[in-house]
DNA sequence: CTACAATTCAAACGTTTGTTTGAATGGAAA
DNA sequence: TTTCCATTCAAACAAACGTTTGAATTGTAG
């Protein structure tokens, strides 16, 4: 592809649609979709200002568009994942570690793509997940659905003890932190004396994230004692 | 206070600003702050437009106001209750849950405020956490760090064996795990089939949280070999 | 070359934004 | 009552917003 493109552009099959989702995705990282305003995202796509309600019809679906484009393959490689092992695993039940990493890796690959922008996705996705607007967190969750219903069995299969409803907090647990954790390296820091150079060394950052989240999802189940009571 | 103020108002000390920041507080949860607009907010508190720039200045400084208001006193109320476990504790380490349940139970407690608004808040303050407002994010980093360096110490304390930068990330994804879950409590759910009513039990969601959370801090250190050689 | 459809462009559309203004209103002190 | 300061109010401000328009430009097929 690299290759092809030099020197003389042989054909721009839909580069200012490209060009538009590539400076809304940085953008949107940067400022938020409301305050991030048509003539700086076309200014910085270096397109015309009509151009956006040309290709993709409004602001909102130009949104939606940013979200399906990286959305989809993330979660259909997540989904992969999870084949591949249980291909491997030939009946087998999984480890619960390697279901994590399955889930994990793909938002971990994509915040090392600094230069192709995965990176600035990966943390507009992680502050998106508690948009204010409806619309779009409905969005989200519809984009979701298919992995969330695959891993769910999956962690099924891996702990037939555990309780159902417990199962899904803990994984609503686990989501929030991966979510919490990309969305927030490298913007707040609420405690301080991390050394910045771990930051983004996703190998270092996977292991410590899989073995707090394993430990969490095992974790013995709460005594639900008084809990009844109260209830 | 409520019986003083019935039928004739006797004084309204600060009722107009009291209206807007409640009126903000649930405006801004409920449609971001930018998607809030002066005029709706107003009116909403039942108040003239102009007020917000009269007793705040500008609409940033109303911001501002909003989570100074709750965040001082939560965070106080966090330290105020750790500094009574040291006491009881006289000198023996604390128990991490007990560390973790002092963190977790000021916004727990919060959330099931809903007439007081402080649900709202919670909310509000866990998508803030990532806002992309550089200004605002560093705002709340700084209306934290008092209750941060003092929990960070605690848990030090409490797990003298753990490395600090171990101990650092831990509770990254604690605190990641808390912002989510309160955040997206009743906004997106990407998981399926969590029982509506367990919602707002705050009793069982401390119960789910801290036994997820103290799992997740006291999990196993992670395999450092590979690690350190890809590094 | 001509003709056609896709795309780009500058300009303007009507709203809405946060903020400011100066007069009106209110209650408490002199 | 008169004075005074704090607050409220309706109105207007300039600026920025997302979107639309119709003409210019482009690339391609006949």
């Amino acid at each position: 592809m690299e290759i092809a493109v030099s020197l003389r552009q042989i054909k721009p099959p839909h580069e200012t649609r490209t060009r538009i989702l590539d400076a809304a995705e940085e953008l949107f990282m940067l400022h938020g979709f409301e305050a991030t305003s048509m003539r700086q995202l076309t200014a910085k796509a270096g397109v015309n200002l009509a151009a956006v309600n040309y290709h993709f019809g409004s602001k909102d679906a130009l949104i939606e568009a940013v979200f399906r484009r990286r959305l989809d393959v993330m979660n259909a490689a997540r989904i992969a994942e999870l084949d591949r092992l249980e291909k491997e695993a030939a009946g087998r039940p999984l480890a619960t570690a390697a279901i994590i990493r399955a889930f994990i890796g793909a938002g971990l690959r994509m915040i090392e793509d600094a230069r192709g922008g995965g990176r600035n996705f990966i943390r507009l996705l992680g502050r998106t997940y508690t948009d204010p607007q409806k619309q779009i967190r409905s969005l989200i969750g519809q984009l979701y659905a298919p992995a969330m219903e695959r891993f769910k069995g999956a962690f099924e299969r891996a702990l037939p003890q555990m309780p159902r409803d417990e199962l899904v907090w803990r994984m609503h647990f686990m989501f929030g932190t991966l979510a919490y954790t990309l969305a927030a390296t490298d913007t707040v820091q609420l405690i301080a004396g991390c050394k910045p150079e771990d930051r983004y060394d996703a190998r270092l950052l996977e292991a410590r994230l899989t073995a707090f989240l394993q430990a969490g999802l095992l974790a013995p189940l709460h005594e639900a004692k008084d809990v009844k009571k109260a209830a």
